[in-house]
DNA sequence: TGCCATTGGTTAGGCTCCTTACTATTTCAA
DNA sequence: TTGAAATAGTAAGGAGCCTAACCAATGGCA
């Protein structure tokens, strides 16, 4: 549930103090990345609390949504590039919701080498069950911010992502 | 590196329309929620490529940023909490940062029960020597926005924050 | 004073995702 | 046609964090 960060008072001053020491430093930049990393990780945490309800992980349930979007079979290797892991990751996806009865499997006639993964009729029913609620949970949580706040959110996400890409290279 | 978002653009048009299913459905906060964690994944992951050229990862810079602030040695449970990790974490922690040199040991005086956590002079020198690299990343990732946007960005980031925190009790 | 609840730290095992290294199958080109 | 390269999926092991269960030391209270 990763608590990723931590001490947000103390870090902030310390990191406040450390800067203060090099010239020409950017302070507002520091407080900015502190309250990026708490609120990544009480976003990550309250999704992941969410979708524990329900025998879900953020990967498990991007599976479900790819294949209900697909409206049919789809093979892991397509999967995994639809939900951006690795191959091997989409192999523990793929099984723990089999084992939960979401998805089934079978050998794709077309390709020896490959599977294909369908959506159960039992896992599409509890799919629409659960939707609902969780949709209304992401309709509340941001429900103090009117819809102009959150287009110029998405604005500024998408502006600083860019930006640490191109800084990772 | 957790790629905890997927499929974006996907993801994005089959929630439309499943949403399109639900009446009274807000569809701008799925938008935003798909945003959000999007950026949440991105924002992680760099910061952990950046912190894993140290050897360090966030909770572990945590640690020794709490260190640095408190000036003097700390115990593994105070440190914890500072750093909102379990206790068992902790444990973890401190270990890999004494097996490479950033901190050491000992017995506290005052407590046989308890550990006294402090930096090492290698340590200090290390952290002085990559801060600047840190803090110089965090300020260019965030160099396309001015001082007023970033505090619009926080803002909404806590008001967020604060009703999720509400939503899962 | 002696007992027991509390607190500190560790161990063991779980979960999610990752990387690396492997086998099986297919494809393409010499 | 056949042998090398590419592709599909899996297995093993790692990193980060969590919870639960444990001893060890402490300290309040009868």
């Amino acid at each position: 549930m990763a608590l990723i960060l931590p001490a947000n008072k103390i870090l902030h001053e310390t990191l406040e103090r450390v800067a203060r020491e090099i010239p020409g430093l950017d302070k507002q930049s520091i407080r900015t990345h502190i309250s990026i990393a708490k609120f990544s990780s009480d976003c990550t945490g309250s999704y992941e609390a969410h979708f524990a309800r329900f025998g879900l992980s953020q990967g498990r349930f991007a599976v479900l949504m790819v294949l209900i979007n697909a409206g049919g079979p789809m093979t892991p290797a397509n999967l995994a590039d639809a939900v951006s892991v690795k191959r091997a990751t989409m192999t523990g996806l793929v099984d723990v919701l089999k084992k939960g009865g979401w998805v089934e499997t079978r050998r794709n006639p077309d390709d020896g080498r490959s599977l294909v993964i369908q959506l159960t009729s039992k896992g599409i029913a509890r799919i629409k069950d659960l939707m609902p609620d969780h949709l209304d949970r992401m309709s509340r949580s941001l429900a103090s911010l009117t819809d102009q706040e959150q287009q110029d959110f998405i604005t500024l996400m998408h502006k600083i992502s860019a930006r640490v890409a191109t800084l990772s290279q």
